[in-house]
DNA sequence: TGTACATCAGTGAACGCGCGTTCACTGATGTAC
DNA sequence: TGTACATCAGTGAACGCGCGTTCACTGATGTAC
């Protein structure tokens, strides 16, 4: 049933992008248009009728995760209080089991660095990743004690930490290390004491 | 001319296991059989002569990128002396400049971890990878500072934060950002002072 | 409010291409005598 | 040491399949009157 309405249009443009931003976090850009298409209810052939290649789907993928995790961090800063530091509450929130085992509702920057960094230097998901990782590094370094440029190269280190930790847990998944692993990075930035 | 020589052959498999884990570091397990054979001198057909499949290929090309990793850290835990920690001389070569301009040459966690972690759970790469990667917890560990169980999550963060620093430099390469992260991650983990 | 018609989101077949894998063939190497 | 022959690493065409992209077609939606 062609031509629907345009309420519908842009609701399927919208579930479009979020399964494109779900599953390329799961597989990785090379998820296929009919995948995604499908995924969204829909049939390949429309896609050109929504965006202009694969390429242009990818940034937008990456960006749409971005926010999506941008929200996530904000949230995280604002469920802390006198007991809880900001820093603590969003380091605590993304190291915790959900963000590990549910990559394509987690975190971008481990589900897609590696394949941003493959990607070409003129690939408009470069300028994604770029704009959106800053945006993390900006509510982060709000978020650390200390204020001034100390503050974002602590978060630069934090954010390093949390990623590395995050990208080997995952393809560790399933061993005992994968656990020690996380366990290793909260001691690290949170100081706990290496219990269990 | 078929029928070569058993040296010529065994040469010929060298060669073939050498280039497929630089491409695969360079590309990803997507890395075509054709590409890995022209790498090597050879045409595609001859392929299963040597390896079962793409995938023993891939486990294969992963152990042989952590035996490469494994020979060089333990070299910067040797090149140190009074002056200079194994610690802190494996830390300072792995944030160098070549490990992050060419990913082929370099970390296997930092260019494979995303790819294993998408492989399916009965794939042999993940054995690889999780043989490899403890190989390479254990040299740290033994050039932490403490001794015993501490050494461990210790060298377990350290690995996280060189890691995650490595992947978001790598996907954030010809910004200032990319510097700026392994200068954080310098600071973080040798504390020197954030300065330049 | 009703009618006539242009618009265009979605469909499904088709394109050229590259993938992993198979296979008949080649001919120098390695072996048996 | 010399000869006869079996072995098998490497070649290149072929297989079925999935990729990104294009395109003629459809028919309800949105618009003009």
């Amino acid at each position: 049933m062609p031509r629907v309405s345009r309420a519908e249009t842009e609701r399927n443009r919208a579930e479009i992008e979020r399964v494109a931003s779900r599953l390329m976090r799961e597989r990785g850009f090379g998820v296929s248009v009919a995948d995604v298409m499908g995924a969204a209810g829909l049939t390949h052939g429309g896609f050109y009728k929504h965006f202009e290649s694969k390429d242009a789907l990818n940034a937008i993928s990456c960006t749409h995760a971005f926010d999506q995790s941008a929200k996530d961090w904000q949230a995280s800063v604002d469920r802390s209080d006198g007991d809880l530091t900001p820093r603590t509450a969003l380091i605590a929130d993304y190291l915790a089991p959900e963000n590990r085992v549910d990559p394509g509702e987690g975190c971008p920057m481990a589900a897609l660095a590696t394949d941003v960094a493959r990607s070409p230097v003129d690939a408009p998901v470069r300028d994604s990743f770029g704009e959106g990782l800053e945006g993390l590094i900006e509510i982060l370094t709000r978020a650390e004690p200390a204020g001034g440029e100390p503050a974002r190269a602590r978060a630069l280190g934090d954010i390093s930490t949390m990623v590395g930790a995050m990208v080997l847990a995952r393809a560790t998944e399933g061993d005992a290390l994968a656990e020690e692993i996380i366990a290793a990075a909260r001691t690290a930035l949170l100081g706990e004491t290496p219990g269990t």
